[in-house]
DNA sequence: AATGAATGAGCCTTCATTCAT
DNA sequence: TATGAATGAAGGCTCATTCAT
């Protein structure tokens, strides 16, 4: 599907990176379908056939973002699991997370993927692996809170997984059904709950 | 412009109703921009035309859509309500209302709905308009817990509130990014986190 | 090519005055191809469907005003005719014709009649037959100033004719080309050619 | 929005100008609306999309069209100034401005023109400014005349000029209603209105 | 490696016209 | 006589993609 066939010299990899942060920002302000090659082009600074020398084409492009995004998750995972107290490392970068998810900017484009993933089996595809790899991060991070202690994982741990990921992923769509949403009250809430999912 | 102030014949009635099947049919598959308004008057049964006789335009349609879904909330939130343990209702509901959000065909259709909204205005105020409605009932709801037992409602009632819609909206979300969700051991941690939100 | 082989009852022949006094103010508006059959109708006070009763087609409707307009210029040349001095007469009604013809709203009329005409054979032949009859009214009138006097009717009395008419058929593009036209100071010039027409 | 501010390279110059070539055409033949992009992109050898390269829409073409025939008149208003007698000039360039305006062709667009500069406002905007240029160059040849033989120049001056206008533009819309008008004849009538009016 | 001219299919929407009632 | 629901062809315009240079 994409080019990465080809050797990828350093040049064509920073003229990927050109088009990707391009196209993260017109897919944000514009959508999938409303971003037109031209407008990304643009932005990115090159000519529109030349994208297709460094992509195979549209969603190729969002497939690759889609990739890179998944690499941030990768490391925050990997901080808390470090951490010494990962029940309290997560409780506390809740915080973050909260304002992370319902940036306007970003939840637009997370809802622009994912509804371009409901309807695209390729695209589907790639955002259900990048899924499937965050929930198994996830999973194990919460497992450990247990182990440290002690103590025996849930049975239910799976689930307990997936309602961590829904709360952000549910966040993300209440930025856009309600803008207005108060980030400081909601995120005590949010702690209580994740308190909640990591007790026995 | 907009003809649908008229009465509206029985016989009109009708006829937006197919063209509102069709379209939410047409929508899921292909999402908004993807299914053509041909296609929807093919699946509707009728001309391209005349469906312009009974909706202003495309984005009319999806107006009409989220307040018809609107419709089924409300009369759920009146079922519980009526019901005289509000707190017990509410966590017997949840294991319906899982299966009913990640059901893949509405949780295609909702996806795409919200795409739309992340980018035009118009479906966006549409969208945030219903919303604010449902947020509305679903606090009236929550605070009648603490009314009917004569305690304070807590200050967070709202944060709450938001919290309980973000679980679901988020649910929706999972049903695409992870379709082989476990919908049977879901729904006792969604209790489980009700039953914490309903708690002083 | 239009319906006046039937009877034409008087309720009809209403109906059928009803509908050019509509189309007329809707072409004035909107141009003939910009005004729908629909927002006649509107106009009208009755349904499309019934329209077609009435004319045979949306050309049919614009022959129709052309033929009504012409009888209101008959009236003018026999008025003329009958004052006793045909040049004063001309001259005098000079100042009125400026005004009519570059009234803003029969003069976006006209250009529309005439522009179809430019294209559309049907309209084309309503309108030459409708100007043929209207040039030899005007001739005649003009000859009249010279057959009173008793002097010889000059051999290129058909090409001052054309001009009388070129004059005018010109204020009314002008109307278009320059709204601000000066009528009061335009009216003394156009009265100054017509008497070196009428001269010798 | 409007790409046009480029430098125009040469190539897109030419492509342009089959354009408006193709365009005149299917105006002339069809009128505004008449004539579909499709048609026009046909008869300029290139696809419909390429068109909206070189132009914004279908009403920038005939902005196009009307800038490039202004042009043609400012030369003939450079002539006419350059030489010694304007006077003489203007009733000498008379014959041919009658067979010009005349001409069934150049009538047909022109009128075409005029009628959707009657309902459309850009269209109106942009025929409007190229009058009062045109206005504005006639006025000063006028004034030429008397400026150059030390008199006063008349009060009445913009009426006269106005008046010039009206003659060619009256006599561009009677190609339309009278076909068969004999420009020979009408000539010398021309001439003689004209020196009416470059006299004191 | 890079350009940008060029394509052409396809989309939303409008509207003259018809016809069952 | 009158309605208005219904049709379906056509139009302006956009845009992903290709290709000669």
């Amino acid at each position: 599907m994409n080019d990465l066939d080809r050797p990828a010299s350093p040049r064509a990899q920073a003229r990927r990176e050109q088009v990707l942060e391009a196209a993260s920002e017109c897919f944000r302000r514009k959508g999938f379908h409303g971003a037109s090659m031209a407008e990304i082009a643009k932005t990115a600074g090159m000519s529109p056939g030349h994208i297709y020398n460094l992509f195979t084409n549209k969603e190729d492009i969002i497939g690759a973002i889609v990739a890179r995004d998944q690499s941030k998750l990768d490391a925050i995972a990997q901080g808390m699991k470090a951490s010494g107290d990962v029940r309290a490392a997560m409780l506390q970068h809740a915080r973050i997370g909260v304002s992370d998810v319902t940036d306007p900017a970003s939840a637009a484009l997370s809802q622009e993927v994912l509804a371009e993933a409901g309807r695209n089996p390729k695209v589907a595809e790639i955002v259900q692996a990048a899924d499937a790899r965050w929930r198994a991060q996830l999973q194990d991070l919460l497992s450990t809170i247990w182990l440290r202690e002690g103590r025996p994982v849930p049975p239910d741990i799976a689930a307990r997984t997936e309602m961590l990921t829904t709360i952000f992923k549910g966040l993300t769509a209440r930025a856009i059904y309600h803008p207005g949403i108060d980030r400081d009250a909601v995120a005590p809430v949010v702690q209580r709950v994740l308190a909640a999912l990591m007790q026995d």
